[in-house]
DNA sequence: GTTCAATGTGTCCGAATGGACATAACCGCC
DNA sequence: GGCGGTTATGTCCATTCGGACACATTGAAC
């Protein structure tokens, strides 16, 4: 995950999906955890909202980006598709790419800002 | 002005900052106009909105982006510093950076993605 | 067939957001 | 001294967003 507390970076598609550090955080979090509600718990986020999340994701794309699953012997379970790791990976990469070749530009953005706004 | 009205990118900052392309675009028509009022009515955004976010720039930073004067001759009149345009052609940079080494990424990103989302 | 943990869905409410008006203050110019 | 266009600021309201609960559904394991 993007470790990098102090910016985050968010792209509004026309589609009307905008996709930042929350849902990508999200995406990979159901990898890891194989469950929606655990990636949910992991970002102190309800349930509910995280399943939204889900939903509103998969609803912009033509394939579904998380797959789940209800029942069964641990109650069911969340995987990220194919699909969803490539958006994973290409946000990363954006996220990489603007850390690294960006830094110049995003310290300069950050000089002289007020931690506490007035 | 960023010209790709496909996608815009908004970065968040600890300082509680957010700047998207609203911001920067308003910055450079303020630029270009010499006036809150008139990059407002470009960007068809009530005057009111357009001092706000002009407040809230200025703000987060220890040195104003926007230098404004009222009354004289032409009512008055508002123009960048050059902490303003520092913080624009920065933000400027990033975004070309994305659009220019992020185009695969972001080109992935795009493809299956529903023009309208279920 | 009961249990269990997760998915799937509905509803309600407070907070935040943004748009729409209204009004005051300013000051060079005529 | 009045005019005009701009900055500056307050208030109100509809919409949106998110958090908080509540509850039904699923299916393997026991």
């Amino acid at each position: 995950m993007s470790d990098d507390p102090r910016l985050s970076l968010r792209l509004h598609f026309d589609s009307g999906l905008t996709f930042g550090r929350g849902k990508a955080d999200l995406l990979q979090f159901i990898d890891e955890e194989g469950s929606i509600s655990a990636a949910g718990r992991r970002m102190k986020m309800s349930y509910r909202r995280a399943w939204s999340l889900v939903e509103e994701m998969n609803g912009h794309f033509d394939a579904p980006l998380v797959d789940s699953s209800r029942g069964g012997a641990k109650g069911g379970g969340a995987q990220l598709t194919a699909r969803g790791r490539a958006v994973l990976a290409d946000y990363r990469a954006l996220e990489a790419l603007l850390r690294d070749q960006g830094a110049e530009a995003l310290a300069r953005l950050r000089a002289g800002q007020r931690s506490v706004p007035v």
